[in-house]
DNA sequence: AAAAATAAATGATAATTGTCATATTTAGAA
DNA sequence: TTCTAAATATGACAATTATCATTTATTTTT
């Protein structure tokens, strides 16, 4: 099994402010697991026991609504952790967590993760940053749901998207979404992001290859995110 | 001037934790500043160098979108606290808070309140459920707002109001905000607001007295806010 | 108290977005 | 591969929501 201290996915987390010791001590009692796509790793509602640590792979954060719709509020990828917030608030997961692509994860118990934050200030301090800078994102979010209309939003998820996942060797966005989940992204009908995204393309702001996308004009889709 | 181990509100947020010492501390150090209706408590991108706790009156929660609408995200009254986030994330404020009547609130500089951070460890974590709080509730209306028409976030938001604020001596809702107020909270047009409350009085849903509101039929509302 | 400014209300109309129907393409299973 | 199911695409239309214009009511100022 491999070793915490020698992972570099801890580079980009809160985990790199943990000391030699500590990563040994999460490497003893860690486990290795792989999620298949459309699995689920946590589940609205449920609790959880422990923090992950994505290796690789992608997944969404969703939220089902009253109404049965389920609403994307979050992509993370290799490096991410999750379940932090859980562990912090002591309350169930709030969101769902669902695997867009194979996984590779690592999961560390709760009391490890504990013990940590209690000896290691700087520790707790990335959590709660890390949380923050959630709840920034998420007032953001809530302001251009409610005040920007639908072509705007989707131009901003396209930015978003390749800020978040770069581009693959054809500089296509790289992660592959059904126009459903994009549709689910920005807040709309599926019928209507596809059309959108074909306006798009007929404007030659972005390319559509498939379930891949490529911008091509960045400083348009920019212009249309801010209502131009 | 008051003093902080006596005061009332610390019973209703995080600060209930402190010892006997610390709330001294927090006498010594603190002023008392009275904000009247209108002016800013804090303001979206500068820095703060303590902590807010709310005496008495009420204040809006607010973000300047890129089209230049303004945009409500939360609503703050007597016993919350304001302004930790930014402390803890070593960020700048990210919203505006705005006085909605006269308030009386007290500052507690940011030396003593990190100090408390390192020295109670129960103190942080009640911060830390704050915001784990904040941000759950903040992921609830990103949903909302993408996924519900104007009516239903309307009739959610006047129960939220009703919840937040209770009602007064005529069993209206405790909190003056004009129709474009309301408007800017739920995400629509003034003109809208004030059609879709028009429309909630004329089915005797709710009662409107100027600018006070009066739920009647807390069910029915309920029923609007889940679509049916 | 009167005048002026602001807020609320409402109608008319336009723009946006959702729903339903259906065709076409793509992906997955036998 | 071939069949089948699912996803994508597009048109037609309906519903929702925004914008503009105007009137009425309420607040604020003088």
């Amino acid at each position: 099994m491999s070793n915490c201290s020698h992972c570099i996915m801890k580079r980009f987390n809160a985990l790199k402010t943990l000391t030699h010791d500590e990563l040994e001590r999460f490497s003893d009692h860690k486990t290795s697991l792989i999620i298949k796509k459309g699995e689920n790793l946590m589940t609205e509602g449920n609790s959880i026991n422990g923090l992950y640590c994505i290796q690789d792979g992608k997944c969404k954060l969703t939220k089902l609504n009253t109404n049965g719709k389920e609403q994307i509020i979050k992509f993370v990828k290799g490096g991410d952790i999750l379940g932090h917030r859980s562990i912090l608030s002591e309350e169930p997961v709030g969101l769902n967590a669902t695997a867009l692509e194979d996984m590779r994860v690592c999961f560390i118990p709760k009391g490890d993760i504990l013990e940590s934050i209690k000896d290691n200030p700087q520790f707790s301090l990335n959590l709660i940053k890390n949380i923050s800078l959630q709840l920034s994102h998420a007032n953001t979010a809530i302001s251009q749901m409610a005040q920007k209309p639908v072509k705007d939003r989707l131009a901003e998820t396209l930015l978003s998207l390749e800020e978040i996942f770069g581009v693959d060797n054809e500089d296509c966005i790289d992660v592959i979404l059904t126009r459903e989940e994009i549709a689910n992204t920005i807040g709309t009908a599926t019928e209507s992001a596809i059309r959108l995204l074909s306006n798009l393309k007929k404007d030659g702001v972005i390319d559509l290859l498939g379930k891949k996308i490529k911008i091509l004009n960045k400083n348009a889709l920019k212009n249309i995110s801010e209502g131009y």
